[in-house]
DNA sequence: GCAATTATCGTACGTCGTACCAAAAATAGT
DNA sequence: ACTATTTTTGGTACGACGTACGATAATTGC
């Protein structure tokens, strides 16, 4: 029934090791070459799995989405999108490159659209009209994306940045700069659930009050 | 006093240019040779303007960020907030790829330092610690990110995007996202002020109620 | 004039995505 | 068994990219 030479290998394998590589090597390290090495293929020969590299990229969010245990729905709106929000974060820790891959991304697979199914069942108790759940979980998906970014990235200090910063300070010319970064870090460090905690009150909260 | 051959462009020049082609042809187009052929000089003379093509980028971003007038601080949070989202908002409509040219940039010049430095201004009649208000900022400036980045692109609906979120929801796996869609569109558009609105009052109160 | 200095830009290298196509490996029909 | 058909493989090659290198040109200071 299976015309044809057999294929050697198969679009999961080519996507896992794309996905292999961006999560040791980062997104740029992803060439059609390297995925090939890496399976013991051809490079050309990618191209029977996957129509091109575009797509390849759209396959792998599609693909780590799945890996993704979907969340409890418990009918409490703030517990279920805080959870959804947390694993979320959970995966783009694991993924740092999922944040530069995302946007201006299609939707491409069913575990991407199984996210937004979730999202919705959770702000189902809420009554709030379709299409602003829908913002409301777009919104949510780029706050934690905006949150690990910075989470990921924050760890080191690039000293460029601090010359830029230590003489824009000296200048004077920025005050509330100079008065917050005087102040030190006595304040709270960053906290996911904080944070997701106050969007997720505060979106939904206000657009019921709206 | 200007020894050696003179300079026959200037940084600014090039910048410029890389801005002029990024806002009509997209920052795919941006490239050494294309901004070199758009001022009339070869490839090569642009490394004595810009370091290297990654620097450039930063200089874009700092370049159009000084082309925004600084809001006027009123002393209400609220106010003012909004304020310097609506002007960001502005911002990246004029430039549709800056959203994609934000993550994971460092902070380059003063331009983008005097923005940070108006959101802690805005924030300052709140009281809250220095690092809290740093994070308003960035999850701001994220926020609005997201909220252009589906905008722009989210006039063109992709036939294959069509077809795939047809094909899940007659599937029935997807009962929430099918409900919302055939709800139609008769929830509000998306309006931006209501939605920065939102979450500026929602991150402020839930800060200063923690 | 003559060095010293600085900018210009043609050439070239390595890397990328991928178009093209001959060779290889399987089945279906005879 | 053989042939025709179908499918995958992967080598070669093309154009575009960022940019290293270095010869050349244009300016100032002595």
């Amino acid at each position: 029934m299976a015309r044809g030479r057999p294929p050697a290998h198969t679009r999961e394998q080519v996507v896992d090791a794309a996905i292999g590589i961006a999560d040791v090597e980062g997104l740029g390290a992803v060439t059609m070459r390297r995925i090939a090495q890496d399976i013991g293929a051809g490079a050309m020969s990618l191209y029977t799995y996957v129509p091109d590299k575009d797509r390849l990229v759209d396959l792998m969010v599609d693909r780590i989405s799945g890996t993704v245990p979907p969340i409890a729905i418990t009918g409490d709106w703030r517990t279920d999108l805080l959870a959804l929000a947390r694993s979320q974060r959970t995966l783009m820790r694991a993924h740092p490159w999922l944040p530069t891959a995302l946007p201006n991304r299609r939707l491409t697979g069913r575990n991407t659209l199984a996210y937004l199914e979730q999202g919705l069942a959770a702000l189902e108790p809420t009554g709030l009209p379709g299409s602003i759940k829908m913002e409301i979980v777009a919104l949510l998906t780029g706050l934690v994306a905006t949150f690990v970014t910075a989470e990921v990235a924050g760890t080191t200090p690039v000293p460029e940045q601090v010359a830029l910063i230590g003489e824009a300070v000296a200048s004077g010319d920025f005050p509330q700069l100079a008065a917050t970064l005087a102040e030190g870090g006595q304040g709270r460090e960053p906290d996911f659930d904080r944070i997701a905690g106050w969007t997720i009150t505060g979106l939904v909260t206000q657009a019921l009050n709206s």
